[in-house]
DNA sequence: TCCGGCATGTAATCAGTTACATGATTTC
DNA sequence: GAAATCATGTAACTGATTACATGCCGGA
């Protein structure tokens, strides 16, 4: 991320969030001391900036060091993605246990979510596409696919157990 | 997945392998305590089965308190899923560091191993859909329509990529 | 002869989350 | 007056992986 700008952990905690949320996760307590390592071993240095009203940030920079090691990341295998553990298939592999109803709750609640997922990446692609880079379109079209693929599913499903329920 | 008929802690890993893997991972460092807490909680029960030619076995019984645990957490709200950490969609983003040929190289290889993980999906989908609860047919046409889409974004993105690769 | 399957389990390690501490400023 | 934003960091805890130990059987 600091290989066009430097960044300070905390924009970093931010990007995290937004563009990178679909595929990584993250928190303070991994940042912050992977950066402290990541100065230990020269990768980057901590640049302090005083603010006025605001509290004084650290803008990291990478060195040529940190270019040289991120470049090899690129060139190594791929690794494996872990697996997302997802407690709403989990519960409709097991749906059999439970009311019709209770299947259409949890059908509707994981269809509002992911819409919104849907519908924030949707509107980052249509803000940022221009500007971006082919492999990054890729990117962001498979989270997009995906999220719609499920939403239909959802949507089938929902119609078909509604129907179940009216029926028995 | 002892409501139904009891198991022994290998079965419960290799069921986590097979048609969890999807939304679930696992190992025996998680499994063989989970179910000894489970013990002591008075979950599940052990019941030693001697075997021949094969180590003795314990299967694993649920028991009225379990069941009642099982439906209890049913019953509770859904929890968040936890985002699916993956290296092949942190590359693309960042494929502007790296040349074409190596993004080729990336979705060929995520093209092989999603096609793997689809057909056995389908596998499965063709082999058990007539005796699948409403709720499971759902669960695994997620997971297949899922890696549909991301085939087609990654057959589509190859193609386009291999044009900028001539065209160059 | 060696590997894979059956079967259970532990120990060391590594990775990750959660919650806290600090504190000024701006927005609702 | 409360909450969110900016900003950095730590400590305690929880959870998970990896690798190992054990050992017999059947098949290539």
């Amino acid at each position: 991320m600091l290989m066009k700008e430097s960044k300070t952990g905390y924009e970093i905690k931010k990007l995290l969030e937004d563009v990178f949320s679909n595929f990584y996760s993250s928190s303070y307590g991994t940042i912050y001391p992977t950066l402290a390592r990541m100065e230990k071993e020269g990768l980057i240095t901590k640049e302090n900036v005083q603010q006025e009203g605001k509290p004084n940030k650290n803008l990291l920079n990478i060195t040529d060091k940190g270019r040289d090691s991120f470049n090899a990341y690129l060139l190594a295998p791929l690794e494996a993605d872990s697996i997302k553990k997802s407690d709403f298939m989990m519960r409709l592999y097991f749906g059999e246990f439970v009311g019709y109803d209770k299947v259409i709750l949890w059908l509707k609640q994981v269809q509002e979510e992911s819409q919104h997922k849907l519908d924030q990446l949707l509107e980052q692609y249509s803000l940022y596409k221009d500007e971006m880079h082919p492999a990054q379109i890729i990117c962001i079209q498979i989270g997009i696919e995906e999220y719609k693929a499920k939403l239909k599913i959802i949507a089938e499903g929902l119609s078909n157990m509604e129907q179940l329920v009216l029926t028995k």
